[in-house]
DNA sequence: GATCCGTGGCT
DNA sequence: TAGCCAAGGAT
């Protein structure tokens, strides 16, 4: 790892390029308002970068307009339910995100009077806050120069610098280099500046090497190895796991749902009844009844394994019990506010 | 350090 | 299509 470098790009450059070519987001105060002295909202900037969160821009608007039109303030979001909270957050994955969000909204409300810290040390110390977050507040927020290193920032800087160790190992090394170019000025700005450089000019894919304000400072780019750059460790297949889903529709019109477990996957979400999902499939019923098979089988991603879920479908009488679960009415369920999966299930059966 | 944790879009 | 990628954090 090398611990000093030459032919350093100039900050100036990547400001002055940002300067016309910011995107407009909704939570973004642009490098113009900036400097005519406007603020960003620091409630905004840490909801927006917990959404953020290994999600796309492009997903996470509707959300962050959501939250923010519900829950105007922190001490908003603070007071609301557990359950209204994580039904909002449904679709947008990575469920522990809400839960931690909720954590921290109370925490910042009855501890801090309402108000987030500025140094990354105590802005770390937050639930869901890590790294790069705390360093995205403190320069967005603040304006103080620290660095932030996600996704895009280390696929610029193994670039930059021509760095061929394989991510995750690299990870210190493309840090320390990244802070080595990080400028005292126009933090918030810089921080932004070189995400939008990394989502918008230095692609994955296909970098579009010729309009980039860093062109003339680019090692890989001399090189013409950039679109081998960062290079990462394969990752393992996907496993495939099988379920069963149960819709139970009560006389009455109310649905069957449970809550799920408070962690792991999709924890603490409202979800339709399920067996344990694993090798094979298991039949769990939550009630008895004269189930009817479902002939489509509803797929789904995770993170780590693929899902194949059965549906049952029955209905039952007004005084039937569940042996778990609970019924809620028509006015009571949303099909929004479950996962993405129990919403396909939901819509197998519906549509 | 390795694993777990969603979802949608793109190639 | 199967894999990759997206403003990562917690354990």
């Amino acid at each position: 790892m090398r611990t000093s470098i030459e032919n350093k790009p100039n900050p100036n450059k990547l400001l002055d390029w940002y300067d016309y070519n910011a995107r407009e987001m909704p939570w973004r105060i642009g490098p113009k308002k900036r400097l005519s002295g406007v603020r960003p909202n620091p409630y905004h900037v840490w909801l927006s970068e917990i959404m953020l969160q290994q999600t796309t821009v492009a997903s996470v608007k509707p959300y962050f307009t959501k939250f923010t039109t519900k829950w105007p303030t922190i001490f908003d979001l603070a007071n609301a339910k557990d359950e209204e909270v994580m039904g909002a957050w449904a679709g947008l994955g990575y469920y522990a995100r809400a839960r931690n969000l909720l954590k921290c909204a109370r925490l910042i409300a009855k501890e801090k009077s309402g108000k987030f810290p500025q140094a990354f040390d105590a802005l770390l110390k937050l639930p869901g806050v890590g790294p790069y977050t705390a360093s995205a507040i403190a320069s967005i927020a603040y304006d103080i120069p620290e660095t932030v290193v996600d996704g895009n920032v280390e696929r610029v800087i193994s670039r930059i610098f021509d760095v061929h160790t394989e991510l995750p190992k690299a990870k210190k090394e493309l840090s320390f280099l990244a802070k080595q170019l990080t400028p005292k000025i126009r933090s918030g700005d810089y921080a932004q500046a070189i995400m939008d450089l990394g989502a918008t000019i230095c692609k994955p894919k296909v970098p579009s090497c010729d309009i980039c304000p860093w062109e003339n400072h680019c090692d890989s780019r001399k090189a013409g190895t950039s679109k081998y750059l960062p290079r990462k460790v394969k990752k393992t297949k996907k496993q495939v796991r099988y379920g069963i889903a149960y819709f139970v529709e009560r006389v009455d019109g109310a649905i069957l749902t449970e809550i799920r477990q408070p962690n792991g996957l999709l924890g603490g979400m409202l979800s339709l009844p399920s067996s344990a999902w694993g090798d094979s499939f298991r039949d769990d019923p939550p009630i008895d009844g004269d189930w009817e098979i479902k002939d489509a089988i509803v797929k789904h991603t995770f993170t780590h394994f693929y899902l194949n879920l059965k549906v049952m479908h029955v209905t039952v009488e007004l005084e039937q019990t569940p042996k778990r679960g609970q019924f809620l009415k028509p006015d009571e369920f949303d099909p929004n506010n479950l996962p993405t999966v129990m919403r396909k299930v939901w819509q197998s059966i519906k549509y």
